[in-house]
DNA sequence: AGAGTATAGTTGTACATGCAACTACTTGTC
DNA sequence: GACAAGTAGTTGCATGTACAACTATACTCT
């Protein structure tokens, strides 16, 4: 299809070549390449799962190290009921701890402790190591720049 | 932590600001809401999982509609134990057939089928709304022409 | 104050995926 | 031509996640 001049298949004239397409998958692609290889990364070199690191940068990202439950949710993107036993899990292995929010019973504080925050520094060298080859070394500072502010666009609501 | 100019915790200059780490970071959510949001509706509109769609828009691309297992394995960054099970699952939904390679024994070819080309439009037609809002929206034809150019180097091995 | 609705989080269940071990075939080397 | 090494794909198993149903608490309106 599109490619050979000579064949016309579907009517709809063949969008999977259509520039917008193209484009959505390669977002797509990238970062499902980049994800994977940062992963492999930080698990071989820190046992803290690609998941667990995020949680974690989205807590020492917060003035007080602590976000509530669908906070970290949606920072991460996952569903309330993931982020339960996401949470369950880095609490077992004490890189954060629950706590009762005194103004809403409803709701629970995650706190980031000391050994995680020890062992978030411990990734976040790795990290900046992977970024050093995988980032800097492929796009400038300006690309970068440029990067950030496409995307920033593309997240935004609405 | 270093939000509030009093407080000195980490050593190590607080590199969860980095500008590398939050566009890192930036990447894999952006990518994580569209993909969701696109899955959704993929799904509601179409019943097509968003990881069928793309198995199918790989095999649409290709000059004869037909890849290898690897081959689909890498273009989709999948492990080759999950394609295995994802090819199963398009397979008994006769949107693609296993076929033997006649040249290597080992090898399978992985085409789609009549169903699979008429399912695929289908889902084609609601990509390209969804792309209309979420890109075309939001990015004009020359940002999104830098993106995918930021995108590719990113992608680029090495 | 009480009824109804909305919100925060957890749990049962189903499912999709990765990893490692495996089989089958191919390629290279002597 | 046989043996070793490499490659293609599948399978057992473990795990992580989503969805929907549920409980508990908060809010709103009269």
């Amino acid at each position: 299809m599109c490619y050979t001049s000579g064949m016309t298949f579907h009517a709809t004239a063949c969008p999977s070549g259509d520039e917008k397409v193209q484009l959505f998958g390669l977002l797509l692609e990238t970062n499902a390449r980049l994800a994977r290889s940062l992963g492999i990364e930080l698990e071989s070199s820190c046992e803290l799962p690609l998941a667990w690191f995020d949680v974690l940068l989205q807590l020492r990202r917060t003035p007080d190290g602590r976000l509530k439950m669908n906070e970290i949710a949606d920072a991460i993107v996952h569903s309330t009921g993931g982020t339960t036993r996401l949470i369950d899990r880095l609490e077992q292995a004490q890189l954060v701890e629950r706590q009762n929010c005194p103004s809403d019973r409803r709701a629970i504080h995650v706190a980031i402790t000391d050994q995680g925050n020890t062992k978030l520094d411990e990734a976040l060298a790795v990290h900046l190591e992977y970024l050093e080859v995988n980032l800097a070394n492929r796009l400038s500072g300006d690309e970068r720049h440029t990067l950030a502010t496409l995307l920033t666009k593309l997240n935004s609501p609405r």
